[in-house]
DNA sequence: TAGATTGTTAATCGATTAACAATC
DNA sequence: TAGATTGTTAATCGATTAACAATC
């Protein structure tokens, strides 16, 4: 398989456009111009239709979009049938809440196991799924092959198991944890990090001025 | 006050410097420079030091940084100190885990409220605040007056929220729903959209080969 | 056919990187 | 002073926007 040659930038947006495509369609709206789209985005139709045609000519002269065929063709751009398996580690507050509030299935992963060192988590139950304990997660990984993993565990943890899950295969991480991987690592990383982000917020508000509001 | 005259790129790289300022400093580490900071990050030393510049002369020439210093400044300019005054609502799993896991404090701000609309959780208490009903909202911010707002409720929820929460003065939002705010509401808004996040992980793996791994 | 809107090339804008004179 | 490293200007690179011919 050959390198990626679509940028960051655009595959950051994908989601965006297959959440909008998502509501458009259950409003039953069949067509969309890129102009429209970009209004109701925020985003230039120049930029809608550049990104689009990184992965094809989705749009129809002098008519726009299917919303439905679009809205399946990002669908799978993104892989979100793929059906990833993936695991979560740490199963405090953080991995609880990313354990009950993502819909997995519908994100392109399987959740296939959770872990913890904690004896007093060890196996209780979380979602359904029943947390191991930490020392079993290779032997597990050599057995059933995940491909992600999700760290909700402090930075020093996540130090240490990166390596170990990098060794038995595991291609891709979500990453809350304050870890930071190396670009040698050769796998593919989201880093969620959620101080960082508040403290971005703080500098928003305490430059706050009439003219400087939301610019992502 | 006038507006930023800082890029978003450069302002959303400060809490990573902050970050790494700090475990330098508690490894006791005084001076650095432009260069080694920059293989330690992952940068360039040409991109900290234009980064840095965007808000004074930090450095000395021949010498560097000093490391407690520029952490320092780096607080202030963050605004990490500001103990902005903020509310949460959505007591739920995710509105749970960030009340949990966030040290509001260290990170600029003050949680001084938390409100759902579900009768079981009100009255109850998230990490020492009492759930108040979400209907006493506006009186509550009219006396206590946040600046910002923290979303961990369903869009359709935020979307009718953020406008009486703007006009009662919030000015930021830390928006874990995938409402949308406009760029005519004029505010500073953090969206953290973990369901869109996951996707790109997705997106990743997918189309993931040897030479083309972590691309920020 | 005429009108609309795409796909795509060219122009612009902004961010990153490189270079180097200033200076500690 | 000589060496190191910044602050800052200039060059490059990449992403966004504008324009327009192709075409449904």
């Amino acid at each position: 398989m050959s390198k990626s040659l679509v940028s960051s930038p655009v595959i950051k947006r994908l989601p965006r456009y297959y959440r909008f495509l998502g509501d458009l369609e259950s409003q039953g709206i069949v067509r969309i111009s890129s102009r429209e789209l970009s209004q109701r985005m925020g985003l230039t139709a120049s930029q809608i239709r550049q990104d689009l045609n990184c992965f094809g000519g989705f749009g129809q002269q002098g008519y726009g979009y299917n919303v439905s065929e679009l809205r399946e063709a990002i669908r799978d751009i993104l892989g979100v049938n793929a059906g990833n398996k993936a695991i979560l580690i740490g199963a405090g507050n953080l991995g609880r809440a990313v354990t009950a509030h993502i819909d997995f299935p519908k994100r392109g992963f399987e959740l296939i196991g959770i872990f913890d060192s904690d004896p007093d988590k060890i196996g209780k139950t979380m979602s359904g799924i029943s947390i191991s304990n930490v020392n079993t997660l290779e032997e597990f990984c050599s057995k059933n092959e995940p491909v992600c993993a999700i760290f909700c565990i402090p930075k020093d943890a996540a130090a240490k198991l990166a390596p170990k899950l990098i060794a038995s295969g595991v291609k891709g991480f979500w990453n809350f944890s304050h870890y930071d991987f190396k670009p040698d690592d050769d796998v593919v990383v989201e880093n969620v990090h959620l101080a960082d982000s508040l403290m971005t917020l703080a500098y928003g508000l305490n430059n706050y001025s009439e003219d400087s509001a939301e610019k992502k």
